[in-house]
DNA sequence: GTCTTTCTGTAGCGACCACTAGACAAATCA
DNA sequence: TGATTTGTCTAGTGGTCGCTACAGAAAGAC
């Protein structure tokens, strides 16, 4: 095939011919690709599947369901994503960047992790319910009643990865004074977490139950003190 | 067909005939069903049904799944449940009386809606991780990326009902005068929601900004008063 | 124009889905 | 002993799933 590049499976990798990076040719000769040109814009389809894998998580999206939003053939589909599992992934990947960054945001740009995760909250209330798109979190619902063992633990590993990013960002403020030294930067961060996708989620993401009582008991420190 | 009960497709509906309610006739003659009797005990079936649904959804759970844990054919499943949407809503309700109910308890037992509270997320963190079934709830799991409308429906109003029983018992206990006036019940009872099954999961059952926005100003109480 | 390359549309692959017809088995009733 | 009633077993049904072979269409290279 045109480059090295080929999948495990012996299938043709998914070729990308977008606008910019149509350079080819040893000595940056700068020629058009060869070959009958694609007739459909290769991001807005990704952005398309994003919304379906979005609206309706992974499984519940067939791949008849895909070629109908995106306006393609399934034959286009596949030479242009590989499958559905790395069409996926790539729409994945677009939704991190695109629309599930503003926690990484607020944990880089706030002063304190308290301010970051105000803003977080804050923000994900708006992203969680903005019109024209999908509510809720991509990451949180799309794997949810998936039988494929590996987008399940793909995401799985997204989710502890954003807690364990809290809990680090916690525990940096609590060494460097800007937290009391007492206070639990785990259970914290599972409590953020919590208030983002909740202690059922968690649960069935490996948490124990020594991990959720914390979560319980710090949970209650929201109620007035009478 | 035996009674007057039919479906409204047309189809026989399920026959019961457990070990507790085989008098029959009209004058209580107690006469032991006619026929063959039945091979496997309903009750343990439906569990082992319970326990798949429980673990990996509703739709990602095959009838071949089915009739492999209960270890019975599929004309034997359909004879003694309907249908796969029939047999995943008794398996819900038998779910929300043995499992599910340690909430309802809570509120009906402790004195005030804190107690109430505070007991129930003690308890979730032992029932969402208790060895031996699956972690988390299945009413918060069991539905996401669901493809048929009313399986979705039914377990979506069924959150709501329980958010909606928080708020009134927290109502409940500001009228009473055991919480402050100012209290905002329904943002603390979407708190507690939150706690159990998150902002996103909310968001995706038609959740407000506004209320999304009050849940994460409440959430923000239970960081330390520096 | 012809050749080569690449994309698209039709049409269909085998596998699995929820579900069931029909023959046989096992119980009660007479 | 039949006759009746009911459950189970075998073996499928039509439908949808993810995916693709193949032929034709549309571009550059010559």
């Amino acid at each position: 095939m045109v480059s090295g590049e080929e999948r495990e499976g012996g299938r043709p990798a998914a070729r990308t011919r977008g606008g910019a990076e149509r350079t080819a040719g040893a000595a940056g000769r700068a020629s058009r690709p060869r070959g009958r040109p694609r007739s459909f814009d290769r991001a807005t389809a990704l952005e398309k599947a994003l919304m379906a894998f979005w609206e309706r998580g992974y499984e519940a999206t067939s791949v008849s369901d895909l070629t109908g939003v995106m306006e393609i053939g399934a034959p286009s589909l596949y030479a242009a994503f590989g499958d559905k599992r790395s069409l996926f992934d790539e729409a994945v990947r677009f939704y991190g960047e695109r629309y599930g960054s503003f926690g990484e945001r607020a944990l880089a740009e706030e002063p304190t992790a308290r301010a970051a995760v105000e803003r977080t909250l804050r923000e994900a209330a708006a992203e969680y319910t903005a019109p024209g798109r999908p509510h809720g979190c991509m990451v949180i619902h799309a794997a949810a009643n998936c039988s494929t063992p590996e987008v399940e633990e793909s995401l799985r590993r997204r989710r502890n990865a954003n807690i364990a990013a809290y809990e680090s960002r916690i525990r940096a403020d609590v060494d460097a004074g800007r937290l009391p030294p007492d206070t639990d930067a785990a259970a914290l961060a599972r409590h953020t977490g919590a208030v983002i996708q909740g202690m059922s989620q968690q649960a069935r993401d490996g948490a124990t139950r020594e991990e959720l009582e914390a979560l319980a008991e710090i949970a209650m420190a929201v109620w007035p003190r009478s």
